[in-house]
DNA sequence: CGCCCTCTTGAGGTTACTCAAATATGGTGG
DNA sequence: CCACCATATTTGAGTAACCTCAAGAGGGCG
């Protein structure tokens, strides 16, 4: 659907925090990328390794998971096209958490070893790469506070928000519909709910007129109410400008 | 208590993660820091601003705090001495959520540029930096996962084994027992729950002789246990030695 | 001594969970 | 093209965790 060149979608990126040299975008491009694909539900990395290499996802959704001693699972992030999912094992040696494949998934492997030259030689390019991992804490303070003080429905439409503002960003959202092929099940585990739950709590949007699915497109049909609903305010995503084009 | 020279605490932490070489002792032994007191519950920084310095903890307590449209709170994160809690806006313009004091607390305020400045000459402490965003950035999966995921009673465990081991890191814990000057509103601001609710938990692990207090005094009467309820793994804190000492 | 803040207790209500089962959907092979 | 299977979604009913409201009991400080 896109990404012709994996370091193009990188290169793109970075264009979007500031403007890149063309020594820097030079260095990008050459970086070396070992493209694979995935199956969905897939584990990428797993919590307790010790990756020598990061993944920049190019094709498809990722999250970022821990497991709970009784087994329950918390997705703690969603990643769409143009994120590094384990960015943080740059420089946090051992994977605190795992990664798995949500839909089939094209991966693009980069070498620690190839980030760390880059880095040492531009420090443009580590500041936003720095940046690109505070952000994702970002969000994450965000889905903390949604999970903690606000209600499952807040908390779903919320995430619907997010999605649609960062899938936009990576020009994924057409006539307010985007392609979303995650389950409920998937999305319980990222709002801290049950399936049953999210189930009832996508239905009641849908009857509120905010949104409409058909299979695995999401449309949304009152942004301006739905922004309302999920107390969404982009501010967490430090965008350069805000999607709400 | 602690805390002769402020740069001093930052040095000694940064050598617990590599070791520093004399130029870079000295570089971070002139880093201007400017010294301020200030009293429990006070913002020192808010959600909106544009911060032209990071702050240092120095004494006492702070917490990152989110609010929803509703005027729930939540609190994201606790800060111990040696921690910079606002470190993200150091590439992060705008703050997406305040910092406020929760006891009486000395901060080191450092100018970005000064730290800018540090980091373009010494690129082993800009990694050492990011490293501190990143175990920020786990800390918060781990708490998100938490409350998603695991009943009061648990997450309440697990918060007192992380501080007790962040504490144990920069020498405030003596004999199982450390000072937590926290009220028990500002504990429910941070596990998600309400202060009623709080208050029944902690009598719980109090009664199953897990934990004892004397006014701020915490103490854990066996801490095996409460690793176990808290579903703690330090894992996440990715220190060097484990806390256990 | 009295005030304010924090902690504690009780009671009733709500959100959301679990268990269980039925229905729909999508992909696959005959 | 259809039958079949696995997976995902939907529904119902009973239950558990936790919340809100309200009021009382310390406890430290001016």
């Amino acid at each position: 659907m896109m990404a012709h060149s994996p370091n193009g979608l990188m290169i793109r990126k970075l264009e979007s925090i500031f403007s890149l040299c063309e020594e820097e975008r030079q260095a990008l491009a050459r970086l070396p990328v070992q493209v694979t694909t995935f199956k969905a539900d897939q584990d990428v990395v797993r919590i307790g390794d010790r990756p020598s290499q990061s993944c920049l996802l190019l094709e498809g959704f990722t999250c970022v998971y821990k497991l709970t001693a009784e087994g329950k699972r918390q997705i703690v992030a969603f990643h769409v096209p143009g994120d590094i999912p384990d960015l943080q094992s740059l420089h946090l040696k051992v994977m605190d958490n795992s990664v798995a494949t949500v839909s089939a998934c094209t991966l693009g492997f980069i070498p620690h070893e190839a980030l760390h030259d880059i880095c040492n030689r531009y420090p443009r390019i580590t500041a936003a790469l720095w940046r690109e991992t505070l952000v994702d804490a970002s969000i994450f303070r965000e889905w903390m506070t949604g999970i903690g003080r606000r209600e499952a429905y807040h908390r779903m439409a919320h995430l619907l928000c997010e999605l649609r503002v960062r899938l936009t960003m990576v020009g994924l959202v057409k006539d307010q519909t985007f392609d979303l092929p995650i389950t409920q099940t998937e999305l319980a585990d990222a709002i801290g709910a049950s399936t049953v739950h999210v189930n009832r709590v996508l239905q009641e949007l849908r009857a509120d007129g905010l949104i409409r699915s058909k299979g695995t497109q999401v449309s949304i049909l009152d942004w301006e109410r739905l922004k309302a609903v999920g107390d969404f305010d982009p501010l967490y995503l430090h965008l350069r400008q805000d999607g709400n084009a």
